[in-house]
DNA sequence: GGAACTTAACCGACCGGACGGTACAGAGAT
DNA sequence: ATCTCTGTACCGTCCGGTCGGTTAAGTTCC
């Protein structure tokens, strides 16, 4: 009977403390991932969290690269005949993946807070994605405008910043959406 | 004149101390902000500081106070007359002011990334500001989409996020002004 | 096939330092 | 003298990181 391993889920832990960090960020604030607290949650100990990430740092970088997997993932789904389909990608994406992006931006607040060198993997991904929409739109400052406010739709919602009420965000949306593809 | 206290400001050390707190967060990031560290750079002792701000929430909360009654006061010198002078006044506020502007949305990143409910207030002024844009207006969802552009703004120049290069933030800004004097 | 050993994965006690907060003393001005 | 403000010393806690186990699964050699 060979038996299991150790208790239930033997290998890769590594996601399992990589989601466990996500829901404390989410439920409690970026603020809050702490090593143990992680541990707790992922249902192992400390020491077993830094066997994989052996740093913090590590934890939180290794955060922000699965998330911008899961995003790259996402942008990957989107037809690709659309001339700027990474554009129409990052805004339904915002829409209809709501927790890996709110995931997204905590693990981006948290990188920020504690060392914002953190971010640089993020900021070359967007740097290719923004170019390449440059390049594929003639208006660039209409679609650079759109990229805006799409980010802008992010951390509103990461913030819980107002919405202005009513169906004004499905308005807003729709004209986003009908702007880009006038982008063409 | 009397004199000078003790070493050379004497009175209203708390400006002074908010003034650190941004000062840090804008050079080593938002959770670098401890009393001690923000005491060091302000010149004057933990105790100080304390004085002044009996806790650490209160601090951040003063700081984010502080950075609203700028705002406010910036707000404040855009021409009345204009229907949408909220939203016009938002956009040249960032614009203008960056340091201004940086430091608030530092003071945001800090307040978000230790306890949520700092952004209260925050919450409050922005709902008012954008129920007053859209009554303005009556083209909703294009004043929302101006109103989200700029808070991309802000974020993208916070985290040093790429901008596209070249001359297309200054038609981005350009193509904004436009937007919002269209909305009338 | 089984003792001896290695390796992977993890545990948990502990350390050092940082940090928030308290207590109290003292200097200036009025 | 008293009030306002600031400095110094200190405490308890938390947190990141280290370190010596420990357990289970191979691997080797006979």
């Amino acid at each position: 009977m060979t038996m299991q391993k150790h208790s239930a889920e033997p290998r890769n832990a590594a996601p399992r403390i990589l989601g466990a960090a996500r829901t404390i960020a989410a439920r409690e604030g970026a603020g809050k991932i702490t090593i143990e607290a992680v541990a707790k949650e992922a249902g192992l100990s400390k020491g077993g969290v830094l066997y994989n990430f052996p740093t913090k740092k590590a934890l939180l970088s290794g955060l922000l690269d699965q998330m911008l997997d899961a995003h790259r993932e996402h942008l990957g789904k989107v037809p690709e005949r659309h001339p700027s389909r990474t554009l129409r990608g990052h805004l339904e994406t915002v829409l209809q993946s709501q927790e890996v992006d709110d995931d997204l931006s905590m693990a981006i607040l948290a990188a920020a807070a504690s060392d914002p060198r953190l971010l640089d993997p993020l900021r070359a991904e967007m740097s290719g994605d923004i170019e390449r929409i440059l390049t594929d739109t003639q208006d660039n400052s209409a679609a650079m405008i759109a990229i805006l406010a799409i980010q802008g739709l992010r951390f509103q919602r990461l913030l819980k910043l107002p919405e202005g009420g009513g169906n004004i965000r499905d308005r807003v949306i729709e004209r986003l959406r009908t702007i880009i593809d006038e982008l063409e």
